[in-house]
DNA sequence: GCCTTGTTACACAGGTCTGTGTACCTAAAT
DNA sequence: ATTTAGGTACACAGACCTGTGTAACAAGGC
């Protein structure tokens, strides 16, 4: 009813709620209308903050690349306690996967500039690995650092479908043998190891 | 031209098409028009043989839910031979990711009936890694299934945004790690061990 | 007081999509 | 020769989608 009750960047509004909405339906589902709706405004205003949807999709996706800060933890911890937060995350009953691997599943391979930003996301996150793999002396810091990634994406992927929480805890126990073949001190992180009668 | 040139099983052509179409370029992203075109039938003959684009997206799942055929090969070669089979798919232009994650992806939890077939479709192939576990002797057979299907899906969903079947092979160097440190003997089935200087 | 900026309400163009209705047509079976 | 099964052509309803155009309105800065 309040014709203006505030406006505290509208445009933030905007893209909070559009990501929300194409994160829990997906993108093509999730329509301007609909969008302007959730907040209470017209398909204009909308429309005066963001040139399209595309543009939209794209703004989403850059919102959700955020680069894990800097930690003044060991790096081993580090590494096992990204499968803990991911685990925390599955919980969460508004999880629904990677956003970068939902849209390019959805909007196909040839829109480049979403892939783009997949890619650089997933290498980025590969990079955050092997630079605390490198800290550990590693020797092929390159490769476990991908072997890590792969386990942080099946997990997600399993959890997407399966709705179960402990896919994390069976990446953490994978990439703990991982990490102990490569000669890594593994301090059993957060007790996952040994009393690990049920890891599925 | 030829109005009837042959009616071998049309259902199945009409399945076929959908399935090309809705793997290649997503669910949503193809409309029946676009299929019945593609085959050159009228709209109504496939609306003649299935009730509705949902049982067309029903069927298109169900026919990728295939089981890997009984082999007579070692259990060890059978489990790390999936990533080599995986490579390869990963190399050919036509591969687009796991269709049951994508179908998830793009048409939301809400859908019982895909969720439903996809979590079979994931369950089905923890299975049978844990079968030729058992057959290995493995004590932890159901969580070491469950790590390497997160290494397949891992796999699956890097290739999907990065098109690097070297993803395979990261996958495949993990689960010999996690396979010698259960204690199966692994004849470095298929040299992914010892030259893996390149593993990423 | 006035003007600029941002918003609203609302209609609408033009496209796509699913699904149906109808009349015709062809080939094979009887 | 006639029936019948399956296919074709084509229009169309009804819904939804992106994006635009327009007139009015409300608040703050000058």
């Amino acid at each position: 009813m309040a014709p203006l009750p505030a406006k505290p960047d509208m445009k933030d509004r905007i893209l909070e709620t559009a990501d929300r909405l194409f994160y829990l339906q997906g993108i093509r589902a999730v329509g301007v209308d609909t969008i302007a709706a959730e907040i209470g405004i017209s398909k204009r205003t909308l429309y005066n903050h963001f040139p399209s949807k595309d543009a939209l999709i794209s703004a989403y996706l850059a919102r959700r690349f955020v680069q894990p800060r800097p930690s003044e933890k060991p790096p081993v911890e580090q590494i096992l306690g990204t499968f803990d937060a991911l685990e925390r995350r599955f919980a969460a009953k508004d999880f629904r996967g990677c956003p970068f691997v939902n849209a390019v599943a959805e909007l196909g391979s040839e829109d480049k500039s979403v892939r783009k930003i997949a890619i650089a996301f997933k290498e980025s996150r590969r990079l955050w690995f092997r630079d605390l793999l490198v800290q550990l002396g590693v020797p092929d810091a390159e490769g476990l650092a991908t072997q890590l990634a792969l386990l942080v994406d099946g997990s997600i992927a399993q959890d997407l479908v399966r709705n179960d929480p402990a896919m994390a805890r069976a990446a953490k126990a994978a990439a703990t043998v991982l990490l102990a073949n490569a000669g890594v001190q593994v301090g059993d992180g957060g007790a996952a190891q040994k009393p690990q009668a049920k890891t599925r």
